[in-house]
DNA sequence: CGGCTTTTGTTTCCTTGGTGAACAATATCC
DNA sequence: GGATATTGTTCACCAAGGAAACAAAAGCCG
């Protein structure tokens, strides 16, 4: 190796991020991580949730009697990623198997009522957060970023 | 049990996210991993890398003869993390661990011929990609998602 | 009806990123 | 020179997720 060192000395604060930061990519993972510490320090570590059990209960909550499989697509995983999360939630006695009527193969998945409880306290955890979250921007860009992500998504 | 049960008839289309739809996170998520399955389509399979890996192999190249603890806090990972990911690209011959020649602990990281070539090749599948991904939006919107990502994210 | 095919939940094994604790070697500070 | 801090590493873990195989149950179709 005949060529030149360059000097090799690098600061933190100067240091340098390629074309990371022109890629779209670089900067929804660092919103993501961001929000997700943020999560974890509001509603996590009070409510013993991460956002994707979170979402788990809400889609439960909000669809009563829903079989696994529609879970796994609602949340495009699957089954068998959703056997654990089930088997998780259940454990905690937030949710429940209920065998169904007419598919003797499926599960019909039902809050508890303790489920229902610690959904509401979640949910006023999780309002806080976003409420904090959103102080981050006008009510206007939340609304703009929020339509730009879905654009994104498809 | 004495309550009736509701109808538990839900097809996938008609199905309720709760409270979700009005949390950022949700967005930002559902993104992600709309970007990520892109990515791994296009810049992935064909050269073998990850957005993460990318990432690093970014910070690598545009500071030469960093030190894997200033990566870390780079990337905002642990340096044990840092250890797996040089060992990966060091396995594939893309970059090398030099001794530094100030402190004997502490190894410069460096991209090899090979690793700068390979850069250089995903570098242009990235640009593709983010393209395809940039053609969701107006030039205008993907600025001002840019922007509002940023800004979130602290 | 009876035989294929599909769906559902499950289990088992594997992969990917990531953490935390402990540790030896080396720097640094008082 | 002796305490203290930093660096890279290992090891044991964890959480989220996927792939494949499977049995039970539905559904389809002749």
């Amino acid at each position: 190796m005949t060529a030149r060192r360059k000097p090799a000395i690098i600061e933190t604060g100067s240091l340098s991020y390629g074309m990371l930061p022109g890629l779209l990519g670089f900067h929804l993972r660092r919103a993501q991580v961001s929000l997700f510490k943020h999560f974890a320090r509001t509603v996590g570590q009070v409510a013993g949730i991460t956002p994707g059990l979170f979402g788990m209960l809400q889609v439960i909550a909000a669809n009563p009697g829903l079989a696994q499989s529609r879970l796994a697509e609602a949340m495009e995983v699957e089954r068998s990623t959703i056997v654990k999360v089930v088997d998780q939630l259940e454990a905690r006695g937030l949710i429940v198997r209920e065998p169904s009527a007419v598919d003797r193969r499926s599960h019909c998945l039902e809050l508890t009522e303790l489920g229902r409880a610690e959904l509401a306290r979640m949910e006023q955890l999780v309002l806080a957060h976003e409420a904090e979250l959103a102080a981050k921007l006008t009510p206007e860009d939340r609304q703009e970023l929020t339509r730009l992500l879905i654009q994104l998504a498809d």
